[in-house]
DNA sequence: TTTTTCTACGGAAACGTTTTCGACTTTTGC
DNA sequence: GCAAAAGTCGAAAACGTTTCCGTAGAAAAA
């Protein structure tokens, strides 16, 4: 099948490729005949208009840029199937590039998407990343950019969270009702604006309900080769936690691990909760409490912020910050 | 800061816009000394070339399609990253459609993709599709494909499966050994090309070993809903089977859940083994023994093939059917 | 009738590259 | 000293669209 273009159409019918271009989108200016006549060519040859030829002429590219650490990770699969679903009610393409939670690479993924390859961004910024010039960067090539979960506090666009601060008060005090005395944080990244909120929900919490905090109650644990013997440590002192609360998934497995070769049972003698979507939640032993954020919702929505953005001619964002709740489900690991 | 493109270099430069473009592109009929002017003054102004220019003109796009049924699974996420990493480092860029799983969607797609917005395509078919006229049609109008997992077998072109015929033979096996007498065969669409010889080995293990089979000890289960009353019926007959293979990670949590509820013990009444890339198998109880394809691998391999023939002129493919071994990791749920 | 307004379409420029074809200058070979 | 060969660059076409501008004829208004 040789491809067609318009051109070729144009010599079939005996009619320029204007009055093509325009018969195809349906303009007002052709005859309903006419435009019938190179309908049924085009659908009879099966023309497929080429997408970067239009692209360059209407400098729109109907493409989206989608910049994440990961995917094989429940949480960001589930909001990348938000996204693209909604991508592909709205006809938009997706581009999607992996930092594996590395700055330089995100540097330089971004600097590429200022070269006009997408209309838009979508973002959940590298794990380590502190600096943002990189992204302001691409904001002043005219690149929308909006942010979910890891954003970028300074910038005034759309930001789309969950309730951090919050999940996190409500799971610590859920474990302090539940009769911890001594809760230890487990998280990653504080610098993230995520577990930020979600480390200072647990202290306001433990504040709030007379458990003494200092620092050695809460653990940064960035390097997964360490976790395991960090753990191991404060598991094995006399005055142990009776309680773990983890702000991130990729933590809630440990402890579970832990217990079972010092012989710690749970929930008895530690209670748990977590962030987390794994599917396999309930079917641990025991079945893990955990924080869900409502993932594919969180990709819906930060979706259609950016293609409001990009749709609407005048400036101004259909939510700048919205945040949604996640949900506590409690299960066996945090019940007395 | 303006959008500078190579005509602005030009004439800043005061040479012409085609001794830019080679130079940019070390073209050795540019002297040094311009290729130098050049290069810095686009370092300087931040020069992005339009990716899209270019690919019109060359007829190129270094762009390809990743097809995929879903991404929010283990398997197809951890595929997905190798072949973003093969990608990357061959800079290439990766835009992704999820089917669903539905041929009408997977159709559509394809039909796009013949546009010329990608050079190659990589593929796992959709578990519904049974019809692949739409796959001739995307390589007829010269875009290469290849498949993973879920292949095409009548196509002349890269295919990258797992020995399933043999994993699922030696996880036979060795529930046998491990004592089981009656083993019942879980699974879904058995229409696709990687089901089909997971249940071939299947029966031939149990033939082999002597274990009558007739068809009601082997359930295509395709519907969610459907499961647990299906397995809930099954493991409540007298004469129940004592061993399980799943040949989905899909289907390999429902056991658990039924036996909870019927009180069968695990893995003293029913063992288990299943096809299975989550990462919490270990952490189940009993821990899931599984058998893992080598998912980060499979995506390297096909991207490497698939960049392999776009690079190459001459036809010819890397290796044309690769197969790669999956494990079979045992753990508590299968041993006696 | 003449003038104006629509209707329906064509010609050509434009988007930002790459590449073909030449052309001019300098170097090389004899 | 002269032809051939290198070396270095420019003009313009081409990729496949969209859109600006123009115009011929028909219909409407005067």
């Amino acid at each position: 099948m040789a491809k067609i273009d318009i051109k070729g159409l144009a010599k079939e019918l005996n009619i320029s490729p204007s009055t093509v271009s325009r018969a195809l989108r349906d303009s007002h200016e052709i005859s309903k005949a006419t435009i019938g006549r190179v309908k049924a060519l085009a659908e009879k040859l099966n023309y497929q208009p080429h997408p970067y030829a239009g692209s360059l002429r209407k400098n729109k590219t109907r493409t989206i840029g989608i910049v994440v650490p990961e995917v094989a990770n429940n949480f960001f699969a589930k909001v990348f199937s938000g996204i693209e679903t909604v991508a592909q009610e709205n006809n938009y393409h997706s581009l999607i590039y992996l930092t594996h939670d590395d700055y330089d690479k995100e540097k330089s993924i971004l600097r590429h998407l200022e070269s006009g390859r997408v209309d838009g961004v979508i973002m959940s910024i590298a794990s380590n990343t502190k600096d943002h010039n990189h992204i302001k960067a691409l904001m002043e090539a005219d690149i929308n950019v909006v942010f979910f979960d890891r954003i970028g506090e300074s910038f005034t666009t759309t930001k789309i969270t969950t309730d951090d601060y919050e999940s996190a008060y409500k799971a610590t005090v859920h474990l302090i009702q539940q009769g911890c005395k001594k809760v230890l944080h487990i998280t990653r990244f504080l610098h993230q604006t995520n577990t930020k909120y979600r480390k200072k929900g647990f202290i306001k919490a433990c504040k709030d309900n007379g458990l003494p905090i200092d620092d050695t109650w809460i653990l940064e644990l960035n390097d997964d080769a360490l976790v395991e013997e960090a753990l191991t440590d404060i598991l094995s002192q006399p005055k142990r936690p009776d309680g773990i609360f983890s702000a991130v998934e990729t933590l809630s497995l440990y402890p579970y691990k832990v217990c079972k070769t010092l012989n710690i049972q749970m929930p008895k003698e530690l209670k748990l909760v977590s962030f987390s979507n794994m599917d396999a939640a309930s079917f641990l032993v025991p079945s893990l409490t955990s924080i869900t954020q409502p993932a594919f919702e969180i990709g819906k929505a930060v979706a259609k912020a950016l293609f409001y953005q990009l749709e609407k001619k005048k400036k101004g964002f259909l939510q700048a910050d919205t945040v949604l709740p996640s949900t506590l489900i409690v299960r066996e690991s945090s019940l007395n």
